[in-house]
DNA sequence: AAGGTGTGCAACCGCGCATTC
DNA sequence: AGAATGCGCGGTTGCACACCT
């Protein structure tokens, strides 16, 4: 059986709205609310489909929504983003307040993606053009060191910007742990640290919350989830995770619901142990990075 | 000035997932 | 359990405007 279409089509409008209708669509989505999308055009007195009028809510019309250019702040928080999510507009949204997806599409598609390509680098892979093969890494020049890096940061990343999707969704429906994560969540840095940088006390501790955080929120049964727990390394020289090490490697075993609850124990002990300066410390310590580096490549002079 | 081309953006479309019945 | 329905997402299209020749 095919799918019905949203609604019937013949007799509706299409095309760009006119200030009338986005009148009535704002008269009445102000006073009732929207509901159920499918019955909006109808009790709003418009010729619309229902899909229609939840875009031109959601993208426009919405209280709230940012239009304009965009701040380089922003550019720098989408080209991160998109570094670690690729296409998934709606969590890179999620990240810029009041910002659609839609409009971040937009401004990826017909702003930065060119100027990356300009600048010699891969709007996919974020990789330079000319490295971005299928070389096997470690063939002996450093670039495939920091590939290999730059790559395993992404993972870690995009994992925790996914679990922070999760927690801030968990939020709006009021559970009081997850407002806890989500709070830690929306504050620490996430991966441990480059290979090219000593490893440091603050780095360290940023990549023990973010394993607590990761083990304190994640659902680990979901086979959708691309957030996994690798082996951390540099977990072991840290004294305060020498525990939970074993627990962090679970990743590879099928009996991850079962320990899920242990693991929540020693991580929730762990949690109540890290001090506020610690957390600072290692918030600045990413972001400064992180920036920089985005920075850089922006500064670099182009040939343009 | 007129026609051609490029660019930006709003809106549409189709699909997949979640929820309801 | 599975069909029906609704919603949200990402890809794509098409129009309006700017710029170029």
């Amino acid at each position: 059986m095919g799918r019905v279409p949203c609604c019937e089509k013949v007799g509706l409008k299409k095309g760009p709205w006119t200030p009338d209708e986005d009148k009535k669509l704002l008269d009445y989505v102000r006073k009732h609310g929207h509901g159920n999308w499918r019955s909006v055009p109808a009790k709003a007195g418009l010729e619309r489909c229902g899909k229609s009028c939840r875009l031109r809510w959601i993208n426009y019309l919405k209280p709230g929504i940012k239009r304009g250019n965009f701040s380089a702040e922003e550019d720098r928080t989408i080209i991160q983003l998109h570094a670690l999510l690729g296409n998934r507009w709606s969590i890179i949204a999620a990240h810029l307040p009041q910002r659609t997806d839609n409009e971040i599409k937009n401004y990826w598609n017909t702003n930065i993606k060119k100027r990356l390509i300009r600048m010699g680098l891969d709007p996919i892979t974020h990789k330079t053009i000319k490295q971005n093969t299928f070389e096997p890494f470690g063939v002996g020049h450093d670039q495939s060191k920091d590939t290999t890096n730059i790559s395993h940061v992404a993972q870690w990343e995009g994992a925790r910007l996914e679990a922070e999707a999760r927690g801030s969704q968990l939020q709006v429906i009021g559970s009081g742990s997850s407002q806890l994560s989500g709070l830690i969540l929306s504050k620490i840095p996430t991966q441990p640290c480059l290979s090219s940088h000593s490893v440091s006390t603050e780095h360290n501790t940023a990549y023990n919350m973010y394993a607590l955080v990761l083990a304190t929120t994640h659902d680990f049964r979901s086979s959708m989830s691309t957030l996994s727990i690798p082996t951390l390394p540099a977990v072991s020289n840290i004294p305060q995770m020498k525990n939970t090490e074993s627990l962090l490697s679970y990743k590879g075993d099928n009996n991850v619901m079962g320990a899920s609850s242990q693991i929540k124990k020693v991580m929730e002990g762990c949690v109540s142990n890290l001090q506020d300066d610690d957390i600072m410390v290692a918030v600045e310590a990413f972001r400064t990075e992180r920036s920089e580096s985005i920075e850089e490549l922006f500064n670099e002079p182009t040939s343009l």
